[in-house]
DNA sequence: ATTGCTGAGTCTGTCAATCGGACCTAGCCT
DNA sequence: AGGCTAGGTCCGATTGACAGACTCAGCAAT
């Protein structure tokens, strides 16, 4: 049976795309970082031993691209200095983030488990994601779940 | 005022972890393919123009890591071939997928839209990621969630 | 005024990964 | 025997990751 899939070009993928962003090897690394609220260079570097230039590239790159800020801040006694912060674009990331800390937990972490939980503020119980569609129904599995073509999807050309 | 994440060790994170096996540039491309019913090597490839060389070592990994195996199959008049189809370990990654796409979707498509949604099987409605705590509230915004230390969490030395 | 410290880089050289293109191979079909 | 096809290997050029040394601006102590 052939999938219907292959008669649908990939070239406008909004996973794609993104993945031009987030599939850099340390990406989300600095982004859980800021997240985190670490946001100087070298306390991320020190933190995740990224390499001084991949993480100068990875800021420059996520500044460009919409997804942080450079902030000037001064603490007493010192000159002028600038800071990393999340745009609304960066903000948004966060449930892919908490998607790939689930994962992560479930079949990556040491028997004694998470380094990293995130909890909701008002109760104190630990988030994690949930598939929901827009009629309000909890989708619990992959496989209640098909994937179409959308909006923007184009037949595959040759 | 200095965050407390400085004080933690980042070495046994799980994004970090996850971040190496997800965090190269067409793992998620190609996971997208195999949850479209793509399972082929050469469907893959001419679908996503991955160059040959990196889609057999993406592969690979993959199904060394345990997110894919590699099942063979039989078309009548061909002889045995290989397909590639997700592990448990590997529909898990879903979430993941959802949320970047939703992402992908707001940033980064075309005026026209998306080129893939996903929809409810039962009501066909767009699923969508949310964030839940476990006692069942709504998380709207990454303001309301804390990150912490979790059980796993080590001190940092040096 | 010199010296030193610190945060945030740049420069340089090495090694690995990506990319594009050409070549290979096993089994089926004619 | 020769051709086709899916799924690869092999090769050379380019790009990216990495480690370590060097730079630079401004504050501070001598």
């Amino acid at each position: 049976m052939r999938p219907a899939a292959l008669d649908w070009s990939v070239e406008n993928c909004t996973i794609g795309r993104a993945m031009e962003i987030l599939g850099e090897r340390w990406t989300l690394v600095v982004l859980r970082e800021v997240f985190n609220g670490v946001r100087r260079f070298d306390d991320m570097r020190v933190r995740t031993g990224i390499p001084r230039q991949v993480l100068t590239n990875r800021l420059a790159m996520l500044v460009e691209r919409g997804v942080l800020r450079r902030e000037p801040y001064r603490e007493p006694g010192s000159r002028v200095r600038h800071e990393y912060r999340l745009t609304e674009m960066g903000l948004d990331l966060w449930p892919v983030l908490v998607a790939v800390l689930g994962w992560g937990d479930r079949y990556l972490a040491d028997p004694e488990g998470s380094p990293l939980t995130v909890a909701h503020r008002d109760c104190g119980a630990e988030v994690r994601v949930a598939l929901r569609c827009e009629r309000g129904h909890e989708v619990a599995r992959p496989r209640d779940v098909v994937p179409q073509p959308g909006p923007g999807a184009r037949r595959r050309t040759g």
